[in-house]
DNA sequence: GTCTATATTTGGATAGAC
DNA sequence: GTCTATCCAAATATAGAC
């Protein structure tokens, strides 16, 4: 009579073996750029030939895709488990992490937030995971009575472009990302100011 | 007797080929991505065969490098002939021109600032370019008495954060652009405000 | 200057043996 | 599941005729 196994081994070894390929495919990605990943590389760092990839992933934009899920995963389990609910406490602990999320993997950035890869679009399933990332950002704003889209966009603005001017203009460094503590000063300022107070000459009496 | 001619009418056909050919390339670009420029396409654009582009660029990268210079040339040319003075209304002036310069076309913005292009550098000629563009808004706080470099560094992550993400997530849209006066008013209050003034709490007496 | 022909490399992807 | 062999397409770039 046979054993029926009571873990499927087979499905273990698969997904550990996806997770491999995934890991390579970071590290390659990290190395040539985003851009150059190909298969026979891919194959080659595992001690697989191209061809075997495809027990794995289906195609290349699938292998780009898992990588975008994943990427998304990170941002949403590595949060900081709680947010200081005191506004500007909270908000500069949101841009902390979301700026050091990014600057700590260029590559990931690019692919999560810059959407520069020829053919490639994330699949539904990939996408609703970086929406709830995004909503979770969106309900801590709402749960602290800013619910207009317009503060959402600014303060995701202001991050990523934080983020990317380090990225772009010098990797691995602090230039910008030490600018993270002051940008949230000026941003909480700005969204608990009278608003449009003085906006300037020019402006018109509409 | 020969007659030296007084116009090199030949050289004129030359330059005129060359800006031909990166007009064609700009809408190549456009139409299929950045990366996925092809002598092949190029040529074809201008009813010319792939080998004789290399009549006019000694490479692909230096149909890229030219690209990159004329941007640059334009980010330059199109700039405001006036700037205000007053600081607001300057700063104003300036984010609102960058930011429209980049949405304006977000090919030219990826190959301009986001550096994604797998084996492409700019030369040191057409980089001299973009440091002169660079150079005239770092002269211009300069002049207003704002020379600490992180005064800039700031200044250029919230516009170019508010480019990237109207050109990522709503390329030809306004969602984020019309956020600049804000944006504007938001830098302008900070860096006129008393520095640091409530850092918060946690914050060190060092 | 432009062409044809071609070298050379590389890529993603499939078929079929084992 | 992995391999070899191969297909097919595309790319940049060069050589040499015209």
């Amino acid at each position: 009579m046979l054993e029926a196994p009571n873990r499927d081994r087979r499905a273990e070894r698969r997904s550990a073996t996806q997770a491999e390929i995934l890991e390579a495919a970071w590290g390659l990605c990290a190395a040539n750029g985003l851009a150059s990943l190909s298969l026979r590389d891919l194959g080659r760092q595992i001690g697989l030939k191209a061809p075997s990839l495809y027990s794995y992933f289906e195609s290349k934009n699938a292998i780009y895709d898992a990588m975008f899920a994943q990427g998304c995963q990170q941002l949403l389990d590595e949060r900081p488990a709680q947010i200081p609910s005191d506004l500007l406490a909270g908000i500069r602990a949101i841009m902390r992490y979301f700026v050091s999320f990014c600057v700590a993997d260029p590559v990931r950035y690019q692919l999560l937030f810059q959407r520069t890869i020829p053919g490639f679009v994330p699949s539904a399933e990939t996408f609703a995971i970086s929406q709830n990332a995004m909503r979770l950002t969106r309900d801590w704003f709402a749960e602290h009575g800013l619910d207009r889209p317009e503060v959402v966009d600014l303060f995701t603005a202001v991050s990523s472009g934080i983020a990317a001017q380090q990225n772009s203009n010098e990797p691995g460094g602090d230039r910008w990302t030490q600018l993270v503590d002051g940008a949230a000063l000026m941003f909480v300022r700005h969204i608990t100011a009278g608003d449009d107070q003085p906006a300037s000459p020019g402006r018109k009496p509409t």
